[in-house]
RNA sequence: GGGCGAUUAGCUCAGCUGGUUCAGAGCACUUGGUUUACACCCAAGGGGUCAUAGGUUCGAAUCCUAUAUCGCCCA
């Protein structure tokens, strides 16, 4: 109380300031121990990205998660991190060499790396530090990162595993290949866009029909990709087109090289689409790649990595694949073979990295056969054992997992865990017969394992023959291949399954990330919990929406319709952002963001503190009796306290925070501050009694909790303010209020007073009273709607100087009712009379209305029989009930008239 | 092309297993207000045939069927 407050909250400050005190006295920091736990694991961020408003979302989200479940009793534990994000950071570290002349494969695989590890340390962790600024209540020393030792380690460890179950392998199949990165990414990692493209249509000439007849000696194929031509094995009709079956057995030329390749026949060729003629190019098509596996064709693939055409295509030799497009077609026109061109609408798909043409490219990579993985993980989430918020996302999730493709786990990168794939080169001393054998390779932890495992398996190469080398695999493995893992590998559950913190961690309670990543991350961390532990990694799933502008538009960098995160926290408060990104978050929806937002959250943190400045600025007397009025409205404010918690609580059950915060937000701004506050406030420089007082305190700081998961640090500030506090205490292990059962009767009645109340203004100001003039109330008690009891409040509130009861109405009195209650103000001839009748008139005529139909229910016999007893015992009190009211305002009207 | 979801106030959205929580919240809007905590505020108020058309039912925003429009995922 010696405290001087000042009258503007100062967020910077303050934020800072209990940052630092909770830093300070490690109570974001959790050990195992008796209680119960709560876990929630970071989706975490890449490494060297920055913090933009998903993550706000994302992590204030969780923050509220932890800091709630903290307040309730729990041994709360948030674990931190970042991700290596294998394909962007490399990325952004070749194009910095790049800029200071340094080519990454002329420096080799350890220098580069020894780059990217530098960058790495310079720029990461900024996105944790910007974390911190927001007030996320992480556990920072548990702090992890994918590819530091113990993450490393557990990747390996599962990859191995894996392959000795049979799940990894190496297949050459076709993936989606970047040729920008020159890697191959995944299925998810395409995004396909709609674009306007030509298609060509070529003949190709039959083989041994001379002439130049249509039909007869050419057919007519169309393409969008007429610089594939070159990679063509064999052109493709459907057996059931009777326009070809002339063509059977037959054989076309390809154009410009005049290769000889078959006509073939399968059901897959579209007889609609384009003349019904399929060119096959196996290795440029996942399609035409599947044909030519049925048809046993030659695959010929014409590009080299980098998108340039390859010396198989025998022409535009080193020429770009879309310079090649331009200039192939004047080169088939002039050969004839050009037919006609077309303007056509196709769907490209792009590589997400790096936005270049994803080109289909047949390779070698390493694979995990999924089906037996995604079987558990399926199940989990029909049966709700790992539960989706909102729960429309399991029918997405059911199709995906249903329909589930084996899973590329290889970049061809050098960022990131190189695959622990050893291959085996037999020395040239080896004595003949066993020089030029094929070993193979072997999967191993490191190379002296590996070495252990060859001798194992060909004792022949062992010893003091010891006669050949080992070269590990170059290719390193996909980003979410260490963050599918993430949930077990931060408690250490992999290299070291029955340690301490992973038996009382795991698994984790509540997962919060958008709703994009379903399938990269949601997924594949279900199905790492049960192949790795048998058990899911977290019961529920909130999955938030895209943060977008305005007007729909997703947040972006080129668009510039992106905030700064930290400019908005400096200008708002990071109490005033957490609050604004709630206010437009429903779950799984859009969140159209917008600054007024963050806006209303620092109007709402000023409005708390000036409450908080009233309360605290108050003389307090222990002469004085406490007021009637403010004992009852203690009284009704405690009531009505309980029913907020119980109504809270049910929001969080829900994943419903952003109302949860709407009903607190509410509950401080009309029901504390206009009403309680109002009721209890003592006139000016006058002091208040000592029970309200400290009953007052009381409330203020059983709000501030309810409000602390929020609004971490105004909260705490206020909170250490409203009582004496000892060192190193806190709210944010404060427990949160319990209240007894809120007085349903209580509450009810109470809002009868705040309507009375609410009449009353209502005429002061039609009528232009003052509120320092104090007026008479007369109440024609009816069966609902007037409480004695309260006058006290009536009476403070409405600046009444009385208040009668009365039997009959008072003719030429202003008026307004309350259920059945009438309210009189008798203001003598300054009463309108006319306008009052017109008031009451159409009051009756809604009444009437309203009879009318409750009565039409209730002469219809099926309703009365059909209908639930207490449906039609509530359809016969609104019939008392209105008649009641007919009554009473037919009585008025006749009095005034 | 296949699937999923949505359509409620000017905007963003609640509305659980059909019936007093029945048409609701926040923002925006309108009117009034320098009543000493707060104009970053207070008080009061207007505004919706619940996309359309049928159906089931005593009773439909809620269930069913079509249609339209939009969005998302997959190919």
């Amino acid at each position: 109380m010696t405290m001087e407050i000042p009258g503007k909250y100062n967020p910077a400050i303050v934020e800072d300031k209990w940052y630092k005190y909770w830093m300070d006295n490690k109570l974001f920091h959790s050990e195992p121990d008796e209680r119960e736990p709560y876990t929630i694991v970071i989706p975490p961020p890449n490494v060297t990205g920055v913090l933009h408003m998903g993550h706000m979302l994302n992590n204030t989200i969780q923050d509220i998660l932890v800091r709630r479940a903290r307040m309730m009793g729990k041994n709360a534990c948030w674990v931190p991190g970042t991700d290596h994000a294998s394909i962007a950071t490399e990325a952004k570290v070749v194009g910095k060499l790049k800029a200071e002349g340094i080519d990454k494969h002329e420096i080799g695989r350890e220098a580069f790396l020894e780059h990217a590890w530098e960058w790495t340390h310079k720029h990461g962790g900024i996105i944790l530090e910007q974390l911190k600024k927001l007030g996320a209540s992480c556990d920072w020393d548990r702090t992890c990162f994918t590819m530091d030792e113990e993450r490393s380690k557990s990747v390996i460890k599962v990859f191995i595993d894996l392959y000795n179950k049979g799940l990894v392998y190496r297949g050459v199949r076709m993936v989606n290949w970047d040729p920008q990165a020159k890697t191959a990414v995944s299925d998810e990692e395409v995004i396909y866009k709609e674009e306007n493209s030509k298609l060509y249509y070529v003949r190709y000439k039959i083989e041994d029909q001379p002439g130049e007849s249509e039909g007869a000696s050419y057919v007519t194929i169309a393409t969008t990709r007429p610089e594939t031509i070159l990679g063509d094995t064999a052109v493709c009709v459907n057996p059931n087109d009777k326009r070809f079956s002339h063509l059977k057995g037959k054989r076309v030329l390809v154009p410009l090289i005049n290769r000889s390749i078959p006509i073939i026949e399968d059901d897959y060729v579209d007889m609609e689409f384009g003349t019904g003629c399929l060119k096959i190019t196996p290795a440029h098509d996942v399609n035409d790649y599947e044909i030519g596996m049925r048809h046993n064709l030659e695959t010929i693939d014409t590009f080299n990595d980098d998108g340039t055409l390859s010396e198989n295509a025998g022409l535009l030799v080193g020429v770009d694949r879309f310079e090649a497009r331009k200039q192939i077609i004047p080169m088939l026109e002039e050969a004839g073979n050009l037919v006609k061109t077309e303007d056509y609408k196709n769907k490209v798909g792009y590589s997400e990295r790096t936005d270049v043409v994803i080109e289909p490219k047949l390779s070698a990579q390493w694979f995990l056969a999924m089906d037996k993985l995604a079987k558990p993980a399926l199940d989990s989430v029909e049966n709700d054992d790992v539960a989706f918020h909102p729960a429309k996302f399991k029918n997405l999730y059911r199709h995906w997992m249903g329909n589930i493709k084996d899973w590329c786990i290889s970049r061809q990168l050098w960022w990131g865990h190189q695959i622990p794939v050893y291959y085996i080169s037999p020395s040239p001393t080896l004595p003949e017969g066993e020089r030029e054998k094929n070993y193979g390779f072997v999967v191993a932890e490191s190379e002296e394992e590996a070495r252990k495992l060859v001798v194992e398996k060909f004792p022949s190469l062992g010893g003091a023959r010891g006669g050949f080398s080992l070269r590990q695999d170059d290719d390193v493995l996909d980003t979410w291949a260490s963050s599918w893992l993430w949930p077990i590998s931060v408690f250490g559950g992999i290299t070291n399954p029955e340690n301490p913190d992973i038996q009382y961690y795991y698994p984790s309670n509540d997962l919060v990330t958008g709703h994009d990543i379903i399938f990269f991350w949601v997924a594949r961390m279900i199905m790492a919990g049960y192949a790795v532990r048998n058990d899911k990694p977290f019961k529920n799933v909130y999955f938030t929406g895209m943060v977008r502008d305005a007007q729909r538009r997703k947040m972006s960098k080129s668009l510039g319709n992106s905030p700064d995160p930290l400019e908005l926290i400096e200008k708002y408060g990071a109490d005033g952002v957490r609050v604004g990104m709630l206010f437009c978050s429903p779950a799984g929806g859009d969140l159209l963001f917008d600054e007024a937002l963050p806006e209303q959250g620092r109007n709402f943190t000023a409005k708390i503190w000036n409450a908080f400045r009233l309360v605290k600025n108050w003389g307090v007397s222990s002469s004085i009796e406490q007021p009637e009025h403010s004992k009852l409205a203690i009284e009704w404010f405690k009531s009505k306290l309980s029913a907020i918690i119980t109504e809270m609580n049910e929001h969080f059950d829900k994943f419903r925070i952003s109302d949860a915060l709407m009903l607190i937000y509410t509950t401080i701004r009309d029901e504390f501050s206009s009403w309680l506050l109002e009721i209890v406030k003592p006139a000016y420089q006058q002091p208040i009694d000592k029970a309200t007082y400290e009953k007052v305190i009381e409330l203020f700081d059983s709000l501030m909790r309810l409000l602390h998961p929020f609004m971490p640090f105004i909260t705490e500030e206020i909170w250490q303010m409203l009582s004496e506090r000892k060192e190193g205490d806190s709210i944010m292990v404060a427990q949160m209020p319990v209240m007894p059962q809120a007085n349903e009767t209580l509450n009810s009645n109470f809002e009868d007073v705040k309507e009375t109340i609410t009449g009353i203004r209502n005429i002061r100001k039609s009528n232009n009273i003052a509120f320092k003039d104090e007026i008479e109330l007369y109440v024609n008690e009816g069966s609902k709607g007037y409480h004695a009891k309260y006058n006290p409040v009536l009476s403070k509130m409405g600046a009444l100087s009385n208040i009668e009861t009365i039997s009959e109405d008072i003719k030429g009195a202003v008026s307004f009712r309350v259920k059945t209650s009438g309210f009189f103000i008798d203001l003598g001839d300054k009463v309108d009379v006319e306008a009052e009748l017109q008031k009451l008139e159409e009051e009756l005529k809604y009444t009437k209305g309203f009879l009318n139909g409750v009565m039409k229910k209730l002469s219809n016999e099926r309703f009365v029989n059909s209908a639930p007893a207490n449906v039609v015992e509530l359809e016969r009190k609104k019939q008392a009930d209105a008649e009641d009211k007919i009554k009473a305002l037919e009585e008025q009207i006749t009095a005034l008239k």
